[in-house]
DNA sequence: ATCGTTCTGATATACGTACATCAGAAATTG
DNA sequence: CAATTTCTGATGTACGTATATCAGAACGAT
């Protein structure tokens, strides 16, 4: 049996109320007891039981998960995720709150942000929009000791206590030599399909794209990007006019969403004139398109886990409790048509 | 404020007493009272809290791994990981005793298995071996109500309630796509090294690979494969024998470990004459391979994530609590030199 | 109607921790 | 040395559930 703070103050010869104190690092107690009492504590080994202590506290950890507005595909993804997760671990003394915010809008975000009580909450999730009010609404959070992290996009001006996502530099990095290696001994050129430049994570994979594509494959050249907004109607169009402008399109790298628009534009066009894909995030349509051979590889990060991982993270915060490291990292998947789920 | 069973009674107008008895399925309950009483909980969507039970019970659940011994690096990092897990979960009354099982023996791995007390342990996860006395210890503890995962490989006959490990065939049939689209328009053969193809998980994987290259790649041919039987020598010098025999061989797929020889055939060759490779689980030793070159794609299966899935997996049987599927899932991971973690 | 069963209620204790109260001991101050 | 102030101990209650005991109620059978 493990020990318990009953232990503890029968090993330092000191009353429990007097355990107590120190534990929870209440003051009244001379600096000399503070210390037979960790002496003992370290000596038995003791660990708090955390599902006693909650019991005890009746807590209940109140965390609030922001999330953009709007079709894209993976958005709604972690969404779904945010809800059933809070209904799995509602037992668990978690009460999971999922907000959706309107999407690439900063003041937007800002103001859900700044309406929260930190008294009230016990930690926040967001994808974070890069704007100066979401920069001050997350330092007021931060200055109040409301534990925050953000999913899938990060920048280094948030004040945060951890990102929870792929590194993106990394994942672009990825589909070029996905592509580069598919591609080996063709000429050609490389179309690039985001949804908008202006946000961190698209810029980023387009970084990593570039990098590798440059130095090691010089038989293939990524074209200027254009800009889908990750709309499916849009994507459609200018997938449609840059492959149809270009004959020397060999491979296209879907650097966002809207990949509805993407196979659209692919079906329209005969086998032998489609390039070689690699596209983001898997769904049902882009897991039949893989298995249709429309697309030839996609990166994914698994939205479940990104949800799982953020609400231990923000619980291991306010418990102060140490992380398995492992079980944190967010892996940039890569799905062949052999390896799906 | 969830609902206790305090207001389960009251809703009900029975005693705490009978409500428990209902919730814990004693006897000495009228029929028609039960059927009030779960009415009540179903109307107030009443949900025991685990944590609070576990307190009152005392409860801890102890669990038993077992896992091959010998110098195969994915055992060893499964063990590692199963210790730590272990003491990791301890505070959360987890208990986990890992024992080791001279590999390949499938008596001695039924010998401890038949040691094991029923009324004394709430759960075992092992690498099982697949043999006749190692399925009959199996069966007993099934009829025995212990819940049990295998672990890493499965065979159809085990008795067990969970499988805990990748699709080794899917796995096959990935490598064959790597190196398929790795080396796009080369004509050639692939050398393909196992550790014996008397376990279970090898042929599989096998399996899967033929059946890619064979209906997709009339431009390779699968070798024969080679036994290294796991070992650092042993494979190298095949690896050897069978570079220098063939000149045709263009890849190389290693199903199974004794990568460390691997990689010392593979950099006792000029770079020219290397072969494009494809090999598993991800390690210090095959990371940096990935990183100069000498292999080129790493399927992996993440060692942390099995050990903690078997845990919960084993958890939730004896709580009847249900799983989140998507949690569980263990993935076929595919590595380059990019996305290593 | 009486007896013996079979149910049910009331009550208490326990698990490990949190937190509050109050009395008394020890240290500090004047 | 007395008067404070600061520390410590003893004790009780609470969290939600499990479990045990015992008395009394409702029931079935005779």
């Amino acid at each position: 049996m493990r020990p318990t703070v009953h232990d503890v103050a029968r090993a330092a010869g000191v009353s429990l109320a007097t355990v107590d104190r120190v534990i929870n690092g209440r003051e009244g107690v001379r600096a000399s007891t503070v210390q037979r009492v960790e002496a003992a504590i370290r000596q038995l080994g003791f660990v708090r039981n955390q599902a006693a202590a909650n019991l005890a506290k009746g807590r209940v950890y109140r965390l609030i998960f922001i999330i953009p507005e709007g079709a894209n595909s993976f958005m709604r993804r972690l969404e779904s995720e945010a809800r059933e997760a809070g209904r799995q671990m509602a037992p668990d003394g978690i009460e999971l709150c999922v907000v959706t915010a309107p999407a690439f809008d900063g003041q937007a975000l800002a103001d859900i942000l700044n309406r929260l009580d930190p008294n009230e909450i016990g930690g926040v999730a967001l994808v974070a929009t890069e704007a100066p009010p979401v920069r001050q609404a997350l330092a007021r959070l931060h200055s109040a000791n409301v534990p925050v992290v953000t999913l899938v996009s990060d920048a280094p001006s948030f004040q945060r206590h951890r990102y929870v996502g792929i590194d993106n530099v990394a994942a672009g990095r990825t589909a070029a030599s996905l592509l580069g290696r598919f591609l080996r001994g063709v000429n050609g050129k490389i179309a690039l399909v985001a949804g908008s430049m202006l946000v961190r994570d698209h810029v980023e994979r387009r970084m990593g794209f570039d990098q590798v594509i440059r130095t090691e494959y010089p038989n293939l050249e990524a074209l200027p990007v254009v800009e889908g907004r990750d709309d499916r109607t849009a994507t459609r169009r200018i997938v449609e006019q840059c492959l149809d402008r270009d004959p020397d399109v060999v491979g296209l790298y879907n650097i966002g969403a809207g990949n509805l628009g993407l196979i659209e534009a692919l079906s329209g066009r005969p086998p032998e004139r489609r390039p070689m894909v690699v596209a983001h995030e898997l769904s049902v349509h882009t897991q039949s398109a893989l298995e249709s051979g429309l697309f030839h590889a996609i990166i994914n990060q698994d939205a479940g886990h990104e949800v799982r991982s953020a609400i231990r993270t923000l619980r291991s915060l306010t418990d102060q409790r140490t992380l398995i490291e492992g079980q944190e990292h967010i892996r940039i998947e890569i799905y062949l048509r052999d390896n799906l789920p």
